[in-house]
DNA sequence: CGTGGTGTGTGACTGCAATCACCCGTGCTC
DNA sequence: GAGCACGGGTGATTGCAGTCACACACCACG
């Protein structure tokens, strides 16, 4: 793609900070704050520094949380481990790299994190979110190319790191993962294809709203409320919908005001009525 | 996919058309011209009747003239070729449907064919352009799943069906060819993004220019003068970039009067200066 | 030949979201 | 505890692209 913009060589701060007129750096540590079912499972890492993130072991046990992997044997789970690595990704960090061949397959164990590229002129722009229990980077089991967006830590996030070999050695042991893998990429492509179909919606506080719903968790979309744990800020939710910040934050206002959601410390987002947002979404209601 | 719009029962006709008062119908029927390579290899049809597509019988060396197929031993693509079928596709007809289980595969030999998706209000979204010896609807390969988009003919096109469970059995025999398949999704998946970042540009005149770059053919990207065949009318291209069909029309008006490009009777478009519409493009130079 | 459909060209108007500029609260870090 | 970066909140302004309403050229076709 002759086309595609310089790659940022460094970390471009979201523009919102440069726009307020700070110069800011992302800081690169972090406290991690794990909690609920992530917080009992990490008891089964060695942890040998708590604030040396770098020095923790994978187990097959954490491998095992992952549906990809859950299904293989332990033995050689056991082996996979051996090969990869946790690491703590702190908030803004970039956990994989456009245009270079990445080593590594990525599971999201806890935070979250976001696909994001950009424009010719330099402008972020959101491509997908990655919950925990994913994984990213698998794109070049498919084709050998390299990785054509960058992937950003969007909370503090523990990440397992597989090598792209080692993986590449299972699939030859396990091919019935590559249905996994494909299927996979298959639903990537139709995440995608959602998503640019948003774009296309006129009304601006619908398109938040589909996001936003999007962003409940499957289980709790039947129910009356929610929530959204380590949601992304206004501005990386602008950045998905090609809208600013100030219209995501209007938009959120609205909906506070009509007590749809609400905000939950900073590390949570309640939906106090999903059903309502649903039909924001759908455009039953307008906002 | 619990938003998705409800699916369209009938072909949408484009809004353009709607908007300006006439209530067309697609005409169901329509001379195919064929022109150059393409028609040097149809003699390799047996055209029984030349007004009833259907009745066309594809030869390997159809088959051949397809990338994917081409390294395939000849008893193999006779094979295939028994199998498949060859039709016509007037303009505007859906070629592959979304939500259903489309049971192709469809190779496009001549003409051009676009992946449409819609808003949940119905809008028209462009996703992607196929060009003659590309195919689409090979996601079901991957997941089994249906296809989240519908492909449309923008020209009167020659496509070549072949069956999915066809192309499973050839797959079965021939599992090299999955390395190329994956590719192909691959890049798909690298096309969306790159198309998704295109949205990002605030410079719409940029944006249009990004997509009149991409479709100039690979061969050409050098030269001084391009020719694109089959283009995509200004509202197709609209609804690639999100902008109206006015707006188009107006950045098009502009390259018209630099001489960039100009218009060769209604199947082909001239860019006659493809280093400034490069330029344009990158953001080099304002249009 | 007229007709209808489609694609394109263009002016006038307008509305909406981007932008700008600033504020505040919070939580981290020194 | 001070300082500061960041995320969020908000009003005023503005400009740009969407929209609407036409006009026209072209082609297929009876």
């Amino acid at each position: 793609m002759a086309l595609r913009g310089p790659i940022m060589p460094t970390l471009r701060v979201r523009l919102n900070g440069l726009r307020d007129g700070g110069l800011s750096g992302a800081k690169s540590t972090g406290s991690l704050q794990v909690t609920g079912f992530a917080a009992a499972v990490l008891v089964g890492l060695s942890v040998i520094r708590p604030r040396e993130p770098r020095f923790m072991v994978v187990t097959p046990q954490l491998l095992k949380t992952f549906p990809l992997l859950s299904g293989l044997p332990d033995a050689t789970l056991a082996e996979l481990a051996e090969q990869s690595s946790v690491r703590k990704a702190a908030r803004r960090s970039i956990v994989l790299n456009a245009g270079q061949n990445e080593d590594q397959i990525c599971f999201l164990f806890e935070g979250r994190l976001q696909g994001v590229d950009f424009t010719i002129d330099g402008r972020e722009v959101g491509l997908y979110f990655v919950e925990p229990g994913e994984y990213c980077g698998e794109l070049y089991l498919f084709d050998g190319g390299t990785l054509p967006e960058f992937v950003m830590a969007l909370t503090p996030s523990v990440i397992v790191s597989v090598p792209l070999n080692a993986m590449q050695a299972l699939l030859a042991k396990h091919p019935e993962l590559f249905a996994t893998l494909s299927a996979k990429v298959a639903g990537h492509v139709r995440k995608m294809t959602f998503q640019r179909s948003l774009l296309g919606l006129p009304n601006i506080a619908q398109r938040v709203c589909c996001q936003l719903w999007m962003l409940v968790p499957e289980q709790d979309k039947e129910k009356e409320e929610a929530l959204i744990r380590n949601p992304p800020t206004h501005m990386e939710i602008a950045i998905m919908l090609n809208i600013s910040r100030e219209t995501v934050t209007r938009v959120f206002q609205s909906l506070q005001n009509r007590q749809v959601v609400k905000r939950d410390g900073t590390t949570a987002l309640v939906v106090s009525k999903v059903a309502e947002l649903r039909d924001f979404a759908e455009g039953k209601q307008e906002l």
